[in-house]
DNA sequence: AAGGCGGGGAG
DNA sequence: CTCCCAGCCTT
């Protein structure tokens, strides 16, 4: 009903080009309603359009409205604790796409007066705005006439035209560019792009069940003429992934876990992930680390393997779940005797003097936090869901 | 031009 | 398993 309704509200205009008009006549009738078309506006286009990078619309949507709940402005963002930002974005993947979008949005307090961009030239400029984004956003807010070539455009293309190269290179987006461009000419250039990102994402489809029978531009495709559109686009060869070997450790004191932050840049950049050593290491060497770190083990589990799979490398790990005890002068003589009869593996005592290599974790960066820093202020990737369930 | 950078859904 | 997703940045 309201669907319907908010349908009505809005005719696209295909103007007189037969292209234009069978596109936006079937965006007409077929257009998905989504949050970021409903409520538009620079600062919501622009984050919907960097959530959307290399990412479902249904993944998408719950982070969307999440985003904007706690940063509702421009300025909100501007000013939020970069934690706060990567919180939010925990899980979504690509994370420079988070410090970017922070980033540009100071940029735009500072240097815009707090206004967006409005042109395709000065949106690229901002971090994390590329060909695509500023083509988007310049297009679906301030109506620039420039296609926004992301995968459903390249792929549209490459059928319509049997494009015989790979599209994805830059004689292939230059093509399509062109060929777009001289199509939505006198058309609403926001509905032009994103008729075609919905007719990518419905009907002329990567792969499974190509629906040509009911695509509105199929007079004009010239693989759907030649029977082949799964044919295009050609794609370019694929690499291998470089698998890597990780132990991952669960440490624990008392009531707390050590995690440590990464780098701010490179892989998971600025995220927490827990002590980790490279290559698979039996549970003897497990308590030999931990006690290497200056920590007195008391009970070590195993907690079994899992992989991850990245784009580009592949993670197989093991992991282990090691309780400590009170270090050195910390805590009553009692206790710790009561924790001795605890261990089940073997009796440990750290000499005396070995109190000087104590804390030696915190040299490497790691850090003991509590239960409810880690669950509402640190962000942990998903490529340690399986031993986040032991949180 | 090539490679790094997440995570998940679908075939 | 493979492919791909409203790509961008660095080298």
């Amino acid at each position: 009903m309201e669907e319907a309704k908010m349908k009505e509200k809005r005719q696209f205009s295909g103007g007189e080009d037969p292209f234009a008009k069978a596109l936006l006549s079937w965006y007409n009738e077929n257009r998905r309603i989504l949050p970021w078309r409903e409520d538009p506006g620079p600062y919501h286009t622009w984050l919907s359009e960097i959530m959307l990078q290399q990412t479902r619309v249904e993944a998408v949507k719950g982070y969307y409205s999440r985003f904007l709940s706690a940063l509702p402005e421009i300025a909100d963002l501007a000013n939020a604790e970069e934690e706060k930002v990567l919180k939010l974005w925990e899980g979504l993947g690509y994370y420079s796409r988070a410090r970017n979008l922070q980033k540009a949005a100071k940029t735009i307090m500072t240097e815009y007066a707090g206004e967006m961009p409005k042109t395709f030239q000065e949106l690229k400029k901002l971090p994390g705005i590329g060909e695509y984004t500023a083509a988007a956003i310049a297009s679906i807010v301030y109506k620039e006439e420039i296609p926004a070539l992301d995968g459903n455009l390249l792929r549209i293309f490459a059928r319509l035209t049997s494009y015989p190269k790979v599209v994805l290179e830059p004689e292939g987006k230059k093509l399509a560019f062109s060929y777009f461009q001289e199509k939505m000419q006198g058309i609403d250039p926001g509905d032009f792009n994103q008729a075609l990102m919905d007719l990518g994402s419905g009907v002329c489809l990567p792969k499974g069940e190509i629906g040509c029978k009911t695509c509105p531009l199929k007079a004009f495709c010239s693989s759907a003429k030649a029977g082949n559109p799964m044919d295009y686009p050609k794609l370019p060869e694929k690499k291998k992934r470089k698998v890597e070997q990780y132990s991952i450790f669960l440490i624990r004191h008392r009531e707390e876990l050590m995690l440590k932050k990464r780098e701010n840049k490179g892989l998971l950049a600025g995220l927490y992930e827990f002590y980790k050593l490279e290559g698979h290491c039996s549970e003897k060497e497990a308590l030999e680390a931990v006690e290497n770190l200056g920590l007195r083990s008391l009970r070590i589990k195993a907690l079994g393997e899992a992989k991850h799979i990245f784009t580009h490398k592949e993670w197989e790990m093991i992991g282990y779940e090691v309780y400590c005890g009170d270090f050195q002068e910390e805590g009553r003589q009692e206790e710790r005797q009561k924790e001795e009869k605890a261990v089940i593996l073997r009796e440990r005592f750290l000499p005396e003097e070995s109190g000087k290599a104590k804390k030696t974790w915190e040299k490497q960066g790691y850090r003991f936090y509590s239960k409810e820093e880690i669950h509402g202020e640190l962000s942990i990737p998903s490529a340690f869901a399986y031993y986040k369930q032991f949180l």
